[in-house]
DNA sequence: TTTTGAGTTGTTCGA
DNA sequence: GTCGAACAACTCAAA
């Protein structure tokens, strides 16, 4: 069982598919260390990863092999070593991911072995829902709807009984990265399912608590999900029964993840390039000062500020800071929105791969379902709007603190406003949002 | 086969 | 302060 993004024991058929065939046999789990994943990684995602390793090798009473390397070597040749006839996976629906399966599936066929792919990280496997003609949807109502017909399967069931192979040689879990001041929360198959569960209690008032970045009302179950020490067709079936604003909600930001899977599954290409190239000629202002100034929180548009800062202190950020500050980099300080795609890669711990990019893509007006160009997002009605008292500002920069209410979105309203050292704007609003309309409209023609 | 209406996430302006 | 209109272009499904 060489497990990748399927870091759990319940609800795994990829395992059960391993037990079944290994009949009294003995499953042997492995674990790839593949520099190609890792390298993109910042230290909250790889330190996410590695204590989500060390829970999954204690739930296998320890037995998990770890190991560095290609995984079409590391892999053919662990299974050598025991002998196995199969090794079985949870299919990986991305471009890289599905690339290295063929190679390895190739270098076990070579030695009489199988690769055998059971599930997907997904509900509903990308690439499964299709029109009429057989092809991939572009828009995400009709999406939902076709997604609904299919339906999500029953869950798997608990961890299956297997007698676990142990004794090779193997490096076990590197030691956690410097984490740079970030803060993770626990990790683990039963952390995921505690965060679920505390989730649920209250899902009823989600629908509004999800725009308000001060309130913690979102799941912040992406990373749990990215890892998979959760699936989500374990959360589908809880909320089956419930019904209701707050349920349906959440219901439909699960079937975004799926769309947008299914999306890079159809088009491998819009990992790296517009997925509508109308806009690719646009022009861009080569990565400068600014660009720095948006990662590191200084750009004196507070919420963009504390975006950006909650995620170098959380490896995470909120949804609606996250349209906020990439509107801010894409059509405020006119970057290519593949510079923020990456950036938001190296410090996120739910860096995944699908949603980032076409996220990036919705709001740089280049992806499915795109966000009409003329929708600018303002950082500072934003940031009034949904978080009215400005206690998510504060939180997260202190050199606004002084300022009460409201006012910490607008400190060059105030006198004392940068009495702390806050930096001034970095450029002016409604004058970029005025270059931004105008450089869409050079390539509209 | 063609037409039509609806569609995650916003802002600004004028009445 | 509130409200509606305008700001495009395209996909998809239903009529």
């Amino acid at each position: 069982m060489w497990f990748r993004r399927d870091l759990r024991t319940a609800d795994h058929p990829a395992l059960h598919a391993a037990a079944a065939e290994a009949a009294g046999a003995g499953v042997l789990p492995l674990f790839v260390l593949d520099d190609a994943l890792l390298r993109p990684a910042g230290p909250s995602r790889t330190a996410w990863l590695f204590r989500s390793l060390r829970s999954l090798s204690a739930s296998l009473d320890g037995a998990l092999l770890v190991r560095r390397g290609d995984p079409a070597q590391v892999v053919p040749a662990t299974a050598a070593e025991v002998g196995a006839a199969s090794v079985h996976v949870t299919a990986d629906a991305n471009p890289y991911g599905r690339r290295r399966d063929e190679a390895v599936a190739a270098a076990l066929a070579a030695d009489g072995r199988r690769l055998v792919r059971t599930g997907t990280p997904y509900a509903i496997g990308p690439g499964t829902v299709r029109k009429a003609d057989g092809s991939g949807f572009a828009v995400f109502s009709p999406f939902a709807r076709a997604w609904a017909q299919v339906g999500p399967p029953r869950p798997a069931g608990p961890a299956p009984e297997a007698e676990l192979l142990r004794g090779l040689e193997g490096e076990g879990v590197p030691d956690d990265p410097d984490l740079e001041g970030v803060t993770l929360p626990e990790v683990s198959e039963a952390a995921a399912r505690a965060r679920w569960r505390q989730f649920l209690d209250g899902v009823g008032t989600y629908a509004e608590d999800r725009e308000r970045p001060d309130r913690t009302g979102t799941s912040s179950l992406s990373a749990h999900l990215k890892y998979g020490e959760v699936h989500p067709r374990t959360l589908f079936a809880d909320l089956a029964p419930l019904g209701g604003p707050g349920p349906e909600t959440f219901r439909t930001e699960l079937v975004w993840r799926e769309f947008y899977a299914d999306v890079l599954w159809r088009h491998p290409g819009s990992a790296r390039e517009h997925y509508r190239p109308e806009l690719g000629s646009m022009r861009f202002d080569p990565p400068s000062e600014l660009v720095a100034a948006w990662e590191e929180g200084r750009t004196g548009y507070p919420f963009v500020d504390a975006g950006m800062r909650q995620m170098h202190a959380e490896g995470w950020m909120h949804n609606r800071l996250r349209m906020v500050v990439a509107s801010f980099l894409v059509k405020d300080l006119h970057v290519d929105w593949r510079v923020g795609a990456r950036i938001f890669m190296h410090w996120l711990r739910d860096g995944d791969l699908a949603s980032n990019n076409h996220g990036w893509q919705w709001v740089a007006g280049t992806g499915t379902d795109a966000a009409p160009y003329f929708r600018v997002f303002n950082p500072v009605t934003q940031g009034q709007k949904f978080d009215p008292d400005g206690e998510y500002v504060r939180r997260y920069v202190p050199e606004l603190r002084h300022l009460p209410g409201k006012k910490a979105h607008a400190p060059w309203e105030h006198p004392d406003g940068y009495a702390h050292g806050y930096p001034q704007r970095v450029v002016d609003h409604a004058a970029e949002r005025e270059e931004a309309l105008a450089r869409y409209a050079e390539v509209r023609g």
